[in-house]
DNA sequence: GATGAATGAGGGTTCATTCAT
DNA sequence: TATGAATGAACCCTCATTCAT
């Protein structure tokens, strides 16, 4: 028995996946209102009775996704004593967020390409949440248990790495033989990727 | 003294640079052709008289973007028989070309994010370019001269990389404290980038 | 104790009020319901629950109006054989009521300027009124109490003077320099415009 | 022959007319871009290419009256020592602009009816206007040429009565059996207006 | 070539109204 | 009664494109 509480949130969840899914496609002025409506399964008008506007519910989101982001991805301070597993586990977790919610990755991508201009209030968290991973890898080096790395470069390419099975997706399964519903090979992603990185800290055997 | 001709191709050049900095900013469906002849400093309907249409355009441009990245980017086999120096030029090069030319970059990244539609004629040609650079990675692997790899893998990190700096300039200037005119710190960037896949290879030191 | 008949009224009563209030503002069609509604104090929905439809809360909002003017307001003949006072006092009464109801008497004027369309059932009884009053002038003017007239036009200024003081309000209040909360100096107001009409039929001193 | 320029004012002029003709019949939000289009007898996107939004059409048109009511209608002080010429050819001026200009006039007491927040621009020049002619009119009461009168108040009934007949139109018509194509008749009205001021002045005869 | 004008489609959003709860 | 939801029409305005000049 649905409520009538269920029944507005699962509109509400159908809206954000919908306006995720567009968004990510076609970016904010290139994404109808009607285009989202579609996608959720519902009439522009009644789209419209649920959000305040477009830009509300761009905000919205973008916000909703830096919150979970800050939350799950940046480096886990949880068990600093292994760089070897931190990283690793970044790696696998960040790979496999990307592959489950590439929609949600390409969405951030585009609001960074058009300069970040909705991105304000985010900054100082972000901010935050890189100053505390530098630290972490650099008392890495300075312990001597890692190569000597850029801190701050060595997380901005393990963000792209990362973010880049999610971004190029289309160019990914092309080049891997992978057309759209077959599931992208992660383990084999996840292993290259975890290489390389901890290649760069001289923990590859 | 300038010819006709020389006149004609001033304004396609404006265009087509026009054209790509509006379409990298909010993709083909988020720009109008306002925007465009705004950019390049004609009229809209001066615009049309030069095109065919809006999607010819990007067409056109997406194109000349291809047709130049695989004359350039992908792993010149010029000289195979020094991973090192191969690796670590092309990672100069192509950060070079992200920062002096992010636009483009970013033009491509939408374009693949919206699912490569428009890339259909294209792809066959990237296919090939993929196919002989994974051949010398192979050779360099099975001759030992680098650590075992994944060749295709290893060329997509490397292009996830170095379009980083592109893509996501707007949040690699905030994180590196360098606002909009300050250049980006360039041999800093090359250097990480560099030793991140040397070390993958095993070529570190 | 209230029963459930008098919070009908209450209810029907804030409607009209709120109703006056903003069609005075922006007339029939520049006023939403919702506007009504929020006005009123209730939700949009409750507001449809309440009236037929828009057009027809106008509708009705007009008869009261024009029902009320008719008892109040055209000359009374109830002590025709005094001009002076019948004319101090019609003007006193008029602008007292265009200085506390401006909003009723904006309502008529935006009725008019768009033609008095709705007023189609209500012309014959004004008719009436008038046509009793002109009579009562023109008795006076037979029994030479006062100068001769046009009586028909004597009203309309009559009307137009006490009249503008409402619908002006705004500019009135600029130009006496009396700010919204401020009261308008009624008193000035009313010698004014008495001695106005006194001085047309000779009455003044 | 009609040059390129003159069809484009045609078209502004006929935009202006409409603009004037449905503002005043519905206000600013009770009009829509559609009507003012189809009274102009241009589709409503052509419209939106000459004009740049509903705003500031009305804005415009807004100035438009106000500066041609401030060289037209003010107490001209050209000849200020004839009281009873000057204000007979004001009273006569106005009207007739009223009977003939209706509609410029609930324009007018549309924005004045909303609280004139579009004159927040016009109302210091306006003021100039009213100072002006009240010291005139003071200086015929201090030299004794006319009976003491509330100089600001006397304008402003004089601005009352002669607005009436364009506000009014509607009713006037009704009352002085004068359906819409028939002229109404000017002297008539004209005379009892001019007689009514006079008289306040202690003038007539 | 260049430009002002025109247009039919579609953009985001609000509307008056109805309905189920 | 009251309210959240729904809807089709209409709102203001911009779009890509074409056409005369």
């Amino acid at each position: 028995m649905t409520t009538a509480k269920q029944r507005r949130e699962a509109i509400h969840d159908s809206i954000r996946d919908a306006a995720i899914s567009e968004f990510a496609r076609n970016g904010l002025s290139g994404t109808s209102t009607q285009a989202i409506a579609r996608t959720a399964g519902i009439t522009k008008a009644q789209l419209h009775y649920y959000i305040t506007s477009k830009e509300d519910l761009y905000q919205q989101v973008l916000g909703e996704i830096v919150t979970h982001w800050k939350e799950i991805f940046f480096l886990s301070a949880s068990c600093p004593d292994d760089p070897k597993a931190v990283i690793a586990d970044y790696v696998r977790r960040k790979i496999r967020h990307a592959l489950e919610h590439p929609e949600v990755a390409r969405f951030f991508a585009h609001e960074i390409a058009r300069g970040g201009l909705e991105m304000a209030a985010h900054w100082p968290a972000l901010r935050l949440s890189v100053d505390e991973a530098t630290a972490v890898i650099q008392g890495w080096v300075d312990a001597g248990r890692i190569r000597p790395v850029d801190p701050l470069l060595f997380q901005m390419n393990l963000w792209a790495v990362t973010q880049h099975y999610a971004e190029y997706e289309a160019q990914v399964r092309r080049l891997m033989d992978a057309p759209a519903p077959t599931p992208l090979n992660e383990a084999r992603i996840v292993e290259e990727a975890t290489a390389l990185f901890l290649g760069r800290c001289g923990l590859l055997d």
